[in-house]
DNA sequence: TGAATTTGGTCTCATATTAGACTTTTTTAT
DNA sequence: ATAAAAAAGTCTAATATGAGACCAAATTCA
């Protein structure tokens, strides 16, 4: 049998017996590695929560407007756009006003911008490399394999207002 | 093959080709989650998110004190000294002096603090079961089995200060 | 002992975030 | 065409949060 978390009474004492056991496992997980990770950024590089995930969003993103990042990963408008304002500023940011559309505004990346997301990114990449540290190639695989899945469902329910 | 993020053009334009796949995944999936639930507990029960997840842990886990939930929940002591007063002036909480430690207060849920619990946990269940609806029981497993692993092993990284 | 350090918890001030109102542009319906 | 509705983005005022100073109780160790 696998061990489990009802098993080690040291984990037990963390997890406990919630009635949202993966939810809240999940949480826990990610916790610790992006508030700590974040932070670093927040202090050292003096960008706000928003700002950095604008900057990795567009790193596999360019051109995508404040709008789409709002519905893809859920932040708010308001702090988005605070965000993208200040981002500019600091000319990490290019805004271009959509010839189609011009309340649409497409987002790229600036060379400074590239460049400081190349500064911090490491950091993020070590603290996964060290959270995943305990998984075989095989699970790992396993567990990206679930994410996929996870992730592709979520359109499905995330709207739903009910729950 | 087993089709994963990189294969769904739909998803590859959320999920990306980020350079930390697992955690983004794992971030986008449970921001899905988790901040439409708080938020609609936040407004319809005049709770802060730290108070919500104090009763949560509270109610498995009764007599910890502010700082052992700082501890394994990786909040900040300010935020949960905060959210402790005000669940006492709420009367959600009870608070005990430590006998043999006159420093620390043992909390405890009160039976109004119970009550409350009991209202929003079915949202956070119906949640948790919208999201892992698109796993078979086998996967579930799977998913919990190295979330577990992945929790127990948390202590052994979340603190390094160099990641 | 008792001075120095550590620990649990609170407080303060500066900053970030929220909900929701507002402006402008585009789309839809008539 | 034109009025009504919707959508993108910004702004504002109230609230929440974060880093770190602070106090009091307990522990260490000389």
């Amino acid at each position: 049998m696998r061990p489990n978390s009802s098993d080690d009474p040291g984990l037990r004492a963390i997890l406990g017996g919630t009635e949202i056991p993966t939810a809240y496992k999940i949480g826990y997980v990610l916790n610790f590695y992006r508030e700590p990770s974040f932070r670093a950024i927040e202090m050292e590089f003096g960008l706000t929560r928003p700002e950095i995930v604008i900057l990795l969003a567009l790193h596999f993103r360019e051109g995508i407007t404040a709008s789409e990042f709002c519905e893809f990963s859920g932040h708010l408008k308001a702090g988005v756009s605070r965000a993208v304002i200040v981002l500019e500023k600091k000319a990490l940011i290019r805004r271009q006003t959509d010839p189609r559309d011009s309340r649409r505004q497409l987002l790229f990346l600036t060379e400074a911008g590239r460049a400081l997301y190349a500064r911090y990114i490491p950091v993020l990449q070590a603290r996964e490399a060290a959270m995943l540290a305990c998984l075989s190639a095989a699970e790992r695989r396993q567990l990206d394999g679930l994410l996929d899945k996870l992730a592709a469902h979520v359109p499905a329910w995330a709207g739903v207002s009910e729950l």
